[in-house]
DNA sequence: TTGTTCTGTTACTAATATAATCACAGTTAT
DNA sequence: ATAACTGTGATTATATTAGTAACAGAACAA
């Protein structure tokens, strides 16, 4: 524990959604597949549900389903929706006014992290559900 | 705390070492600018030295430098040094055997972490550690 | 209308990764 | 010999996360 998963759990359910294509698949359903809880499920289902990646209904015959075709789902999509964790954190330690570089590197860190951010967003957006759920499936 | 800012704290380190290119710096000096323990600048420095980044001495006068010109260390290079977390991690839970979705995504996730990775890592590639230093000095 | 069964959300507990700290053996200048 | 550093092991503290339970609200069916 202690290490976000998320984010590859919220592409495990996605990818499930894509794969059984009818309307009546539940938290249930979905947590049987993950191996985890319903709760938990909702609770990623319900931000991806935000995210308008998903779609749901209440009541006796409640449900989920993707909001939109597989093809048009990027895992970028599925990865801004969980508030899955930056490519690297900068630290959170104080500045010691003395030093020069104590001061300013945190400046200079966030560009380079904006830079690496931007990279493996890219990279993310090249994959679309479509194709996660065709790796899965063939052979 | 249990976020992983190894990587973060080895560029401060790295950064400092390469704005004081004397080659007196104790673990000491920069756990004053980092604000932290010696001990754990020590661990930090230990990881970038078995992978050749700097340079130490141990003995009374010990101390430690950069083992090459900071033109030629890459972001990427202090990545590999200390074991920063992967772009995003692939849940652990058991496959259930009757479900095709929980038994294949592992393999399909794989691959997109692989991509993924490589997108990042070619952006951390393209800054230096120079480049560091200069965006921290310069205004 | 009443009961059933789902979502959405809150509150809480348990597990674990990480930083922080302490301690000390080994090394080398003075 | 002494002092002062690195390198490393052991332990503790803390923050983040997963996991669980519980329940209000919604919608459908009888």
């Amino acid at each position: 524990m202690a290490v976000n998963t998320q984010f590859s759990i919220a592409v495990h359910i996605m990818a499930g959604l894509a794969y059984r294509c009818d309307k009546d698949t539940t938290s249930a359903n979905l947590a049987m597949s993950v191996n985890t809880s319903p709760s938990f499920v909702r609770r990623i289902l319900a931000k991806l549900s935000k995210a308008g990646l998903v779609e749901t209904a209440t009541g006796k015959a409640g449900a989920c389903w993707l909001a939109k075709d597989a093809k048009n789902i990027s895992l970028l999509d599925i990865y801004n929706a969980v508030d899955a964790p930056k490519a690297f954190s900068i630290h959170g330690y104080a500045e010691q006014k003395v030093c020069q570089v104590s001061c300013n590197i945190k400046k200079a860190l966030e560009k380079a992290l904006t830079k690496t951010q931007k990279a493996m967003e890219a990279g993310l957006a090249e994959t679309s559900l479509a194709q996660i759920v065709s790796d899965m499936t063939k052979r």
